[in-house]
DNA sequence: TCAATGTTTCCATGATTATGGAAATGTAGC
DNA sequence: GCTACATTTCCATAATCATGGAAACATTGA
């Protein structure tokens, strides 16, 4: 993943409004929530949930699927998968047990260094 | 975790100049690098490398070392430890393999699910 | 104390962002 | 075509942020 599709992808998490429904449709799974109903459950407005989820789409970490006149919103979790794995790429040169719980994104795959 | 604390913590990295820094440390590991080298290895600006630094710093991605007239730098491995697990928390109500890479984290602790 | 070096703070500027009201678009059913 | 509903786009405003120049502060050694 190339730096700035990580920076877009953090930046989009990294506001209340948009980590609130991030972690809505992680918790949902896989057949996600409508754009409607998340705005109820988080009590925000209708524009301005279009405006969050559509910066979340445009990053990657959410997938839009129409149904019916619906639209349902779901976390793309092989991207968030990526990006935590980029994060934790070669940690401590590989070496240590820097990270207990995400064990596995440093220690399964060694990529090219380039910071 | 609180979520403005995460929002925090992803706003740190949410930016070219900040994630590079904080992959630069990560690849370091616990010994850290001192700031004037984290600004040679970048080709930025001593006072944007401070300005940057001093926001990670803030939001507890990286802790600050003084030793002589350096003061080192290293990431704070347990802090984005949590903040992994806060992303991945009760992950598709706890039942699916939604996150091959990273499945430590949203396996191994049940919390809370304040969205 | 003085000089040299490492790091941070002060300040101004240009750019990006979040928000909601109102209007527009799209979808379904009659 | 018309109406109802779901969602998005347009627009303006206020707030926050990134950057670098210059000055200040801190630490070390003479």
């Amino acid at each position: 993943m190339k730096p700035e599709q990580s920076v877009d992808k953090l930046a989009s998490l990294a506001q209340v409004t948009r980590l609130r429904i991030f972690r809505l449709l992680v918790q949902a799974g896989p057949p996600g929530v409508n754009a409607g109903a998340i705005a109820d459950a988080l009590g925000i407005a209708p524009n301005t949930l279009s405006f969050h989820v559509a910066h979340l789409a445009r990053a990657g970490m959410v997938l839009p699927r129409q149904e019916g006149r619906f639209i349902f919103y779901s976390a793309n979790y092989p991207a968030m998968d990526e990006l935590i794995a980029y994060l934790t790429d070669n940690c401590c040169q590989g070496k240590g047990r820097c990270l207990p719980k995400t064990a596995a994104a440093s220690t399964t795959r060694r990529r090219r260094q380039a910071a």
